[in-house]
DNA sequence: CTGAAAGCGCTAACAT
DNA sequence: ATGTTAGCGCTTTCAG
């Protein structure tokens, strides 16, 4: 495979030590006299020995290796949360599997089922929808999981995410403020467990605490073409004020009415329930619910990296702080 | 690790054939009797057995993984790319390594050595700079790398990318012909390879040929917020059309003018050199060269695949087709 | 502190 | 068509 193949065996012979000698000096095990030990470091930088990963992996049963699910690498929701994961995973040196399962020619599932034959130590979840089978796999083995960026309904999985329902509520208030009395929720997928459990109580206990009648729930709303299309429709139903999940689904919805000639916030407010990039970088800049992607993914990493060794985990459902950031796209009266 | 460690060998005692034989049907082989491959496969189903994949890297030598070298995860360029490649990878069956080396913590040559380690069967090279020390990684061994979305300078590795200097050229053409002619470029990193042999030569070749003086390079110009505070520079050089090769910083740009009341394109034409979803999704929509990204990615990992089967591969350095995109930051006259 | 030896779970000749 | 037998390169008891 490699032009140069120096096996540990190699070192061992150059340096007059077995090879459990160098196996341990390789690990870092202290119980090796100081100069065995540079004898054989020595030996190892001048044949530029390096460990084979995949022997080292058989032979002790852990990979370093973690496996990442997500559904779309080209949303930056899920990018961002990648990063985190991604810097904390190299702090404890980790590597990372990622596994895509937009293509439908992926199952969740298979998606799991791929990775632990890959042996990987533990798994990060960021899909917004775990379906049954992908909780079976995840039953049927030791190896940990953690979600990131989303929660299961029975809460079983670790998980670190934000507070929804909390979050919702806050900026549902902030267009009733603002005088909106006609508020709409525009949805992704309408069955993921957040919308489920989270997002859509929340919207709907609070039409009813304020007596705003039943609102306006739209769904499979995905994309800025599907955002765009929306407008006239949320025109139709005299809605003045959105909450959009997906950033760039709002930010349709803003062109459209931009290229209506439809005032924002004056006529329209919206506020964007995940802010990436992209909501701050429009004009007028999206007001927004602030998740602290990063941090959620870092802190999913480092959670990981402790039920990996077994370590004590004394909060395994982890809500992070978000924040309201008021733009351009709400009045803020 | 795993809960139930099902190994060939319990297959092959329970369905009472050799392991031999079980790696075979594992593996498609033919050479088995129809009935024998229906029996193991029963008793495959019924232990549920799974292959350790870690275990067949170790004995085949080949692990199915390949490696990605990426700068930054949350650059929607880098995300294009990669989605290419994942789509592609899954169609072969490869798992996808992501190391990402914006992190200071992690050399590009690190980097290519992790994934070495690990036994990738290729990789592919995303970053726009290769060091010298990454040239020496790459030579050390066997394992095949493909550059995607970007070059190296003496074309030793194979690349897939599009012909910068054309495209180029013909977006200054755009906004020449538009009648400007205080031409600028701003660039990331002014000591890229693509910039260094491609965009800064046909920048002042184009300037030279159409007398327009100088020009003025800027550099290191490289976010939002980098280009938001250049439009001050611009304004000071009389600048009245510009290239760019990043588009969060075109959106700066763009969006300084906006907030300066500066018109956009009347007073200020702006182009990016590489349009994610990002150009079209502000107002007004970025005049854009359009790689075409997903399908760079693609081929990349499609060539990649040839190499590590050790297949003939006819064209190593491919340059696939852009677009000018004529949108709302040029006149298009 | 160091070495010998037995695997880790699988593939790939080589026999039969 | 199937079985036997070496490894792949490393870790990890177990001795000493």
């Amino acid at each position: 495979m490699r032009k140069q193949d120096i096996t540990i065996y190699d070192v061992a012979r150059e340096a007059k030590v077995s090879m459990a000698t160098v196996s341990r000096v390789v690990n870092g095990n202290t119980n090796v006299r100081k100069d065995t030990r540079d004898r054989v470091m020595k030996v190892i930088n001048r044949l530029h020995y390096q460990p084979n990963a995949v022997a080292q992996g058989l032979a002790s049963k852990r990979t370093t290796t973690v496996g990442l699910i997500v559904p779309d690498l080209t949303n930056l929701y899920f990018a961002e949360l990648s990063k985190g994961i991604d810097d904390i995973a190299l702090l404890y040196k980790y590597n990372i599997i990622i596994t895509s399962i937009e293509n439908r020619l992926m199952r969740e599932d298979q998606a799991i089922q791929g990775l632990l034959n890959k042996q990987v130590d533990g798994v990060i979840y960021m899909s917004d929808t775990l379906p049954e089978e992908a909780v079976e796999a995840f039953k049927r083995t030791d190896t940990p999981v953690v979600l990131a960026g989303t929660k299961d309904s029975h809460s079983e999985f670790p998980s670190v995410a934000i507070d929804y329902k909390k979050a919702d509520t806050e900026a549902l208030n902030l267009l009733y403020n603002d005088g909106r009395k006609n508020l709409a929720l525009v949805l992704g997928n309408p069955d993921t467990v957040v919308n489920v459990q989270n997002r859509i109580p929340a919207y709907k206990k609070f039409m009813s605490d304020h007596n705003l009648g039943e609102g306006h729930i739209y769904s499979n709303v995905k994309d800025h073409s599907d955002g765009y299309n929306l407008l006239s429709q949320l025109d139709q139903d005299g809605v003045d004020g959105v909450i959009v999940t997906n950033d760039v689904t709002a930010v349709g919805i803003l062109n459209s009415a931009i290229d209506a000639g439809k005032k924002v916030p004056e006529e329209l407010e919206i506020i964007t329930a995940s802010a990436t990039q992209i909501a701050s970088v429009v004009r007028p800049a999206l007001t927004a619910i602030r998740q602290p992607l990063y941090d959620i993914g870092a802190v999913a990493m480092r959670m990981l990296t402790k039920l990996m060794n077994n370590e004590e985990v004394p909060e395994t459902q982890i809500e992070l702080p978000y924040e309201i950031l008021k733009k351009q796209s709400t009045t803020n009266e």
